[in-house]
DNA sequence: CTCCCGATAT
DNA sequence: ATATCAGGAG
């Protein structure tokens, strides 16, 4: 089997697998979407779905954002990190969308404050249906691990990728993957035992002769 | 490259 | 104690 056959293989497990729709929050407001991944930064789904809803249920929208203190944001979202960047950048993207709605281009999108490329990905895929793959540490371990790329450089592993998977199933592998990284293939201790994945990955032998030695 | 920064697992 | 987490700005 090469190697993109062995893609096509770990693609099809991981989509079968996996829920069919993975969504933060189940936010359909581009907005609220939005600001729903910038607090995500460095923090895990739990800490956001309870600070967001706090968030929300004080300030629904851009309007009532944009005039929103940022000593009271800190207060509500102190427990996701970051809280004075988070809240400056929550604050300034309201400012900035008063006037116009959410981009819909990485170009227009990484203009706004508090956004990079990875914030920009999650928007397309998930608020636009736009495919793009999306090189966060878990997507790299779960790719690197498997034996799909031969790198830990981002925009290496983003090409390598999409050399091996068709446009339209790019952005669905960056969501199954990422989750599968999070979920079963960790990065300090690998799920390996029950890994649906186990037959199509080389690091596997590795990692439970390692676990044997204790 | 450094800094921002709390929550969680080990 | 330490590493890690759907990052981004200066």
């Amino acid at each position: 089997m090469n190697k993109k056959q062995r893609m096509q293989e770990i693609f099809s497990t991981l989509d079968t697998l996996l829920p069919q729709t993975i969504q933060f929050l189940e936010q359909r407001d581009p907005f609220r979407f939005l600001i729903s991944v910038i607090l995500s930064a460095q923090t895990t789904d739990r800490i956001v779905n309870v600070v967001a809803k706090e968030l929300f249920a004080k300030y629904p929208d851009k309007q009532t954002l944009a005039q929103a203190s940022s000593e009271d944001v800190e207060s509500i979202i102190y427990p996701t990190g970051y809280y004075r960047n988070k809240a400056k950048h929550i604050i300034a993207c309201s400012e900035a969308l008063l006037d116009c709605d959410l981009p819909d281009t990485m170009e227009e999108l990484v203009k706004l404050p508090g956004v990079g490329r990875k914030t920009a990905s999650c928007v397309l895929g998930d608020i636009y249906g736009k495919c793009a793959i999306i090189v966060d540490t878990h997507f790299s371990r779960v790719v690197n691990r498997l034996g799909l790329v031969d790198t830990k450089d981002p925009e290496k592993v983003e090409k390598q990728i999409a050399v091996l998977l068709d446009d339209p199933k790019q952005y669905r592998f960056s969501m199954t993957a990422n989750l599968f990284g999070r979920t079963v293939c960790h990065a300090k201790k690998p799920e390996c035992e029950n890994c649906p994945l186990s037959s199509l990955c080389p690091s596997r032998d590795a990692f439970l002769k390692a676990r044997s030695k204790g």
